[in-house]
DNA sequence: TAGATTGTTAATCGATTAACAATC
DNA sequence: TAGATTGTTAATCGATTAACAATC
């Protein structure tokens, strides 16, 4: 579904009004059933005969993802990960509201940085008593982060969006853990490139 | 299979040598039989009525996802999340070899970061005649995202390491993108949080 | 030997694809 | 009306789960 959405964006950018089925899944990678019946799943977007008109179906996607919610979140570590995702990662375009941030480290405590105030760590509970928020992004270095992570289960927060790279807990909890595993992705990518040279060498054959 | 990986060494790290599928499963969130099966695709890693040697699992495991194979990688774009890549992640425990840096900011060419040399991304091309490379990581700006995408698909590179939220290319390439894009990560995580506030309302009535 | 747990085969389930009537 | 393309139903495929014989 996000897919689906960046692609109408990129849609509406190039100037196109309208999209059949068979042009999302050629350019996604998809059939063109697969696209009819996702969509088809939430609703009839479509027109015979005609297609999908983008900036409706945009719209549409949007709401199913619901990048209206506006969910608040806190980031917890403010170091390269943390201050890029406050500089370069647009929260409020996707429904969330970056409001606070905290870190262990003196010389940040007390700053802000794009907007955001930074806090030391240890005001981290009686913040979010104040202030409930809906999702902790967790950029905190990798030793601490499960320690961070069991404490913030007791807080009342609902998700982790977890940057660590580290096996947060065991299912059963009833916390979201949403993972970014840089190094899932990377080794994914290893074994496409390896599984691609294995085709090459048999062709060669 | 990343996900095992790091299940591994986790239970390495807290002094298990011994674990059946069953344990593993509940960690993951996978049935026992499904584990079982995700190995025996691989080979006969587990001995009956013992289950697995976590060490040598571990080892299975790690061949597998080739974290040996010392792929080169490129970055492009030493922004916060270039430096983020280049300062906190590591490249080498997971097969790659991150072995230079491109940016278009003077104050940054000629310098180098935590080890890695950044050079001018003009030079980027000749650099790659003479030092061939596997990855480029791209973390570079949105807007020239397609562009140093397009021009890299040209230069000999096996793969794309995607950071920069920008649907990269129609299917069909050669090039292999992979995708790191935090606004789907984020937008699933806004989707769980909806369904779980639905299911909590359901169970109210 | 008895208990435990694997590897594998068979059964189930869900997701993807193909086909086609509905209709713009 | 003819052409195009949807939404949906049926068929196919693959992945997950359950079951169980093999065996440590």
């Amino acid at each position: 579904m996000p897919r689906y959405l960046r692609l109408m964006d990129s849609l509406i950018a190039s100037g196109h009004s309208r999209v059949s089925s068979s042009e999302i899944g050629e350019k996604l990678g998809f059939t063109p059933s697969q696209v009819r019946q996702d969509f088809s799943n939430f609703g009839e977007f479509g027109q015979q005969g005609y297609g999908y008109n983008v900036k409706a179906l945009r719209e549409q996607i949007a709401g199913i993802l619901g990048t209206d919610r506006g969910y608040k979140a806190v980031l917890l570590g403010v170091g390269h990960i943390g201050r890029a995702l406050m500089g370069n990662f647009c929260f409020s375009e996707w429904g969330f509201n970056l409001v606070h941030a905290f870190d262990v480290d003196s010389t940040k405590i007390g700053t802000e940085y794009r907007g955001v105030a930074i806090s030391d760590m240890k005001e981290l509970d009686s913040y979010l008593q104040s202030n409930p928020v809906d999702v902790a992004v967790l950029t905190v270095p990798k030793d601490v982060a499960v320690e961070v992570a069991r404490h913030l289960s007791t807080c009342g927060v609902r998700a982790i969006w977890n940057f660590t790279n580290v096996e947060l807990f065991e299912p059963g909890t009833d916390v979201i853990v949403e993972n970014m595993h840089f190094s899932d992705s990377l080794l994914s990518l290893g074994y496409f490139i390896s599984e691609r040279q294995d085709e090459e060498e048999k062709q060669k054959k």
